[in-house]
DNA sequence: TACCGAGCATAACAAAGGTTATAGCCGGGA
DNA sequence: TCCCGGCTATAACCTTTGTTATGCTCGGTA
């Protein structure tokens, strides 16, 4: 391809961290940036499905980069209904969102067998005297969840149920494409439907009903446990999916 | 009260900057930290109520610290459907959800008069290369927003009409309370009926139905544009209202 | 093989909220 | 003063989704 930019050097084979790598899927980074991230991912858990990661109200300073499988971060309302807040996939920081909180607003679950990687909070205050790229790109990817979130909201609040299973499934299918450049129109979810239900705003019997709705309209397929986007301009049309991921602008960030 | 430390000196009475007074609700920052956000502020551009601040899709490179009125974020689904996104209060970035991006993913308009502070994305960078502390809380900010937004997601996908407006009522009272001391249990409230169904996902008629219903049960009352919370006891078991900004610990924060 | 439990499909019914329409109130402008 | 437009209240009716219950399939295990 091009030539290489000394301060670009793709560093991401040799440092295996799930974070550069998806960090590196937005904007170049060098090698002494992944060499400080590489810092947060040196602590390796392995966690089998059904398992807490860790428990709401808590005081864990730690956060956690998501190497393999599917968390959840759940609440429980006064009544009992779970919500589940966020669905976390490969190269996610689990936790983020209880940086500055004395304790865990949320808590996670293993929705699959997943590899986390513990770093305490006080190595995220190291990489932001060291590096501020890092520290834009950090902010970044939480304006870009947040982005993602927003859409999340507009969609599960309004809209009817077919536009919510498409933009669960677009959306879920974005997100691992990220780090999974071998995935096409299908993917393998490990969430059973009263989970869907719990991340979209509706009851299992009614996820029910609306996939198999979905179906006989040839919007989508499922096989087992995979889900198969089969027409993604009608999806896009019922749920008003975009790619936030697309259209960056990141030249803007500090170089060092 | 106690000895004064060298190192947070509370300077926000000479800088007037809106951004310096609220990071100082969260955690100490010095004047060289309120000097740099003074930067940020040197521009102030006056709206009227109505008045778009900027559209979705451009390139505008500019945030906005907004100093006087309520700005709203909102999209435009495909079928016609207005869904606000986000309601900004004294004090807020707004546009800090589009740093990432090429164009604006929203369409921000004034709901009073109004009064914000453009400046240059370029900015942002330039305080992150040379405060790790402002960095730190900027992302700290954007996580707090970020917890609300899910505490907004769950309540307003699921729960009921009851519910959904009086987490409108808490939060928002709440995000004033953080600018505003004198405020203590009424807020004004320049958004019409369709404007907060529009942020809470319900149609204009039945938020009518439900304030009306609400002022029966005795849970709020309203004196023409404001709102006044009653019962915050019931309110909140109807809800599930937490104070995002109580029980922080940014203890660990970079100094400098 | 038989049993068991998790997950899914489906049906009948109930309830919450959306839709459409109409009327009243109030403040601003001619 | 009257008129007009924006906002709110309310009613009748309709649609979508939730509730409860039952039966099915499938994989694991005694």
């Amino acid at each position: 391809m091009s030539e290489i930019d000394p301060e670009s050097i793709e560093p991401c084979e040799d440092t295996d961290s799930c974070l550069a790598e998806k960090l590196l899927a937005l904007a170049p980074i060098t090698d002494h940036h992944a060499e400080l991230l590489s810092e947060l991912e040196k602590e390796k858990r392995e966690i089998d499905a059904g398992d807490e990661v860790f428990k709401a109200g808590t005081q864990t300073h730690d956060l956690f980069i998501l190497k393999k499988g599917w968390l959840l971060s759940e609440t429980f309302s006064a009544g009992g209904t779970r919500s589940i807040v966020r669905v976390h996939h490969p190269g996610d920081i689990v936790g983020a969102s209880h940086i500055p909180y004395a304790a865990t607003p949320y808590r996670a679950v293993a929705r699959s067998e997943a590899v986390v990687c513990p770093f305490p909070r006080d190595n995220l205050a190291d990489i932001m005297k060291r590096s501020p790229r890092l520290s834009a790109l950090l902010l970044c990817i939480a304006m870009l969840e947040s982005a993602e979130q927003e859409d999340r909201a507009s969609v599960f609040r309004r809209n009817s149920a077919i536009a919510k299973i498409a933009l669960f499934a677009q959306q879920t299918l974005g997100r691992l494409k990220l780090m999974n450049h071998m995935l096409r129109d299908r993917f393998h979810c490990p969430l059973n439907q009263t989970d869907i239900g719990d991340v979209v705003g509706m009851t299992s019997v009614h996820v029910s009903r609306t996939f198999s709705k979905m179906e006989s309209m040839g919007l989508l397929k499922r096989h087992g446990a995979f889900i198969q986007l089969i027409d993604e301009d009608k999806l896009s049309a019922a749920s008003g999916y975009i790619d936030r991921y697309k259209q960056l602008d990141l030249s803007w960030l500090p170089k060092r």
